[in-house]
DNA sequence: GTCTATAGTCAGATAGAC
DNA sequence: GTCTATCTGACTATAGAC
């Protein structure tokens, strides 16, 4: 039957052109800004005809907020191939920073409009509960191999670290897109002056390929006072931030 | 003149009933609900009225952030008393989350809705640019603290320090406000989580004080594998950020 | 000062013609 | 399937009577 072939594929191709008109309109007015008749006016199509292919608006944003969330697990995703559990943590959290300025009105849509687009990013990235969080779960497994290996202490929780990581990244990103407080430091300093806070500086983020552990014990001992967790930090051999003045 | 007197007070009563009026209606159906109509009907009067005391709802708005954020401001600023930097840093981040989840719409209102009415609760906290950003310089001064005690290593700037702590404690309140993804870590325990993230844990809960350089060094050779080379170059896949402000 | 009445806009959604 | 035309209801803000 190819002609109802025909039919459904224009049927979807004109979906995929409301939901293409509906993201631009996002990312260039705002999501309050969305509204059927714009949408209908976008594509050249009646106000009704959207109501064929969509119930609502509702759920023209809530597909959206899923087809956003995908997107940004596809970029997170590959980086659980990063060896280093440290650097992976730091490579998710600057993947989902680089998401969230990158798309600001999806990002805001999702995770910062109501609960229950959240609810319809997870829910539509997978059936089961379980897998839409694939992205908190490497990060909880990440956390854990990081204990494993003494890099974080063992009292940590996993899942409360979890939490309080991604709420770091959450409030970096929203910070930037709704609350231009501080002046003009640089987004890559910000995220991360956070991720040494969280993680410390990378041993290995040293040019040398050789061995240094001499000279992270040399800075060590310089700070005796220092515990095991700010010795991290002080092996911190990213270049510092030019001092700024005090936020005006 | 009493009578005049008389007027303007009662001027300035029926002002602070509409701004009442404002705040529970915020407080309870969000600030999108808040419309001059509930407003009047709330107080009895007619909308017209409302327009004698301000020139918009924008204005009414406005007002309500620079109230909402001078009571957080008398939430911190006893907290500079705090002898300890690191346990004033925390303070001021257990109140800053505190005053966010206690008045959710009101923290949503400041940070989360409009960079405009971000700028209108500093403004209306003090007429010159400076003085609106004690609790920044507070936070600031004490990381400087810190840095001078060695408790933070001399490379930290401390201007991006706490914007990148406040984007944390911003993001810990954005995240319970309006994305309940994770299930029922109490507020607290994430809290805590994050505090010690940043400024360590107190000497209290920290009871090894003798130096453990062995262990660290002892962490660095576990992991041999990852060298400079090959974790910096998986973790660089990163999309570059392409910064867009959200239009009002 | 306060009101009624209303202008003017914008929504989401639907009925029924074609 | 798509349209025109319309319903219903929200909103801000103002004009003019009292």
């Amino acid at each position: 039957m190819g002609i109802t072939e025909r039919k459904t594929r224009e049927k979807q191709a004109l979906r995929e052109r409301i939901l293409e008109a509906s993201r631009r309109i996002v990312m260039r007015d705002g999501f309050s800004a969305l509204s059927m008749r714009k949408i209908a006016d976008a594509i050249e199509y009646s106000p009704a005809t959207l109501y064929l292919h969509f119930d609502s608006r509702d759920e023209i944003a809530r597909t959206l907020c899923a087809e956003g969330y995908a997107q940004m697990l596809q970029s997170v995703a590959p980086l659980a191939d990063v060896v280093d559990p440290g650097e992976r943590l730091k490579a998710i959290g600057r993947a989902y920073v680089a998401f969230g300025v990158a798309h600001p009105e999806t990002y805001r849509l999702i995770f910062m409009e109501d609960p229950s687009y959240t609810d319809a990013a997870f829910v539509g990235v997978a059936a089961d509960a379980e897998s839409g969080d694939a992205a908190l779960r490497l990060m909880v497994d990440s956390i854990e191999q990081m204990k494993a290996a003494g890099r974080l202490p063992a009292s940590v929780d996993a899942a409360v670290w979890t939490e309080a990581f991604w709420a770091t990244l959450h409030g970096i990103v929203a910070l930037r897109l709704t609350c231009p407080v501080f002046p003009h430091t640089p987004l890559d300093t910000v995220v991360d002056a956070a991720l040494d806070a969280w993680f410390g500086s990378p041993p290995a983020a040293e040019p040398a390929t050789t061995d240094n552990t001499a000279e992270i014990v040399a800075t060590v001992e310089a700070n005796p006072a220092t515990t095991a967790k700010t010795a991290k930090r002080v092996a911190s051999k990213r270049a510092p931030a030019k001092p700024k003045t005090a936020p005006a």
